[in-house]
DNA sequence: TTAATTTTGTGCGATGCAGTACATAAATAT
DNA sequence: ATATTTATGTACTGCATCGCACAAAATTAA
């Protein structure tokens, strides 16, 4: 919780002229479009509001800046996750609901770039060992909420908590996959509402 | 089928010194390892064995040579697919077969690449129109050749095929993705076996 | 044997790219 | 005020890369 805007002491030097978590937002969304290895740094600079030298200084070379990207992208996808699993409604509608916001995150335009990590992150796993840790760690975040919400919601035990969220979490990577790829968001909606009673049964 | 290797007449001029087929299968390798804009093509001439004139003069430029690698593969990996499920054995035992082939083909060392489709092409889509349609189309032979064996295979038409099929193909591509990203081929097994009774219920 | 045709391979040119040095600017500390 | 510290921005340096030009090689047609 020290990304910026509100520090306690003054830091002593210049101030910085931007804001941590605008410029993570503004790269992701440069490596969303074009992957890790096609984004060139003139790009990611140019988006993010700042030349090079100083998005050396604050985040590492391109391989650490795409991490914090994408740390910064999951966590804040997990928690929204978490948000709607711990919310009101059946297990099912919960369920329903979280595959309605992650097709219209996927699908948003002005281009369907899908996910990061499943889109872009997986790519870049066998030679990146770095970000293949921390997409793995992610992808395992987001099957843990899953599972818990399974685990507190009386379904019946014979698929564990775990086996369901496992499923939840692949129907969650193939939307992903087929957003990016470019199928539509009505046909999306309609094979995630096929597979929550499914995965609920 | 005019791949190479059995030509019917006398081409004209200096034969070419390479098999159009092992050239792509080459080229697949480096591709699916560093990904589409991560390759270059010093690496794929060289993993090809010719030079970048030669390939450029037998497949075109990078990105249609992206492409006809891809659709080597893909059409290999939809035979392979139709010949298990049109294969002997319940739907059960013919879908647990296609997982087992593809998590030994995803997990295959040295390194777990996952699937060339899933893998690579959908990083791409949304700056390269062609391999995002040429990627789609695979998918969609995908999921008609399962949906061709559930509709054969005597299940309740509750679930219709199509469903079934695109549940199917999206624990396949889901298996790709953590195939790549570092799960053990292990793991991976156990999960598609528990898909697999869910899937054909 | 000569001409025509296609492939091969060396090598080049223009561009793009990642990462950095250096001088300048803006703030705090003394 | 002066010094110190941190951030900014211009400009630069190698280096890799893509795509192609051009000459040599290998084959068939005449």
């Amino acid at each position: 919780m020290r990304t910026s805007t509100e520090s306690a002491k003054k830091p002593r030097g210049r101030p910085r002229s931007f804001d941590t978590a605008e410029v993570l937002e503004r790269v992701r969304s440069v490596f969303m479009e074009k992957g890790f290895a096609a984004a060139s740094l003139d790009e990611l600079s140019e988006a993010a509001g700042l030349n090079r030298p100083s998005l050396y200084a604050a985040f590492g070379d391109k391989e650490q800046l795409y991490i914090q990207a994408l740390r910064f992208y999951g966590t804040k996808s997990v928690e929204a996750l978490d948000k709607i699993l711990s919310g009101a409604g059946t297990i099912e509608q919960r369920l329903a609901k979280v595959y309605m916001a992650a097709i219209d995150l996927y699908t948003a335009p002005p281009t369907k770039l899908g996910c990061m990590i499943v889109g872009t992150a997986a790519v870049e796993s066998p030679t990146h060992p770095k970000i293949a840790a921390a997409a793995s760690e992610l992808l395992a975040d987001i099957e843990k909420s899953l599972e818990r919400a399974f685990a507190d919601s009386g379904l019946s035990p014979e698929p564990t908590p775990a086996a369901r969220a496992r499923m939840a979490g692949a129907i969650m990577y193939a939307i992903a996959i087929r957003a990016r790829i470019g199928m539509k968001a009505a046909e999306l909606r309609a094979f995630a509402n096929s597979m929550v009673p499914v995965i609920c049964r």
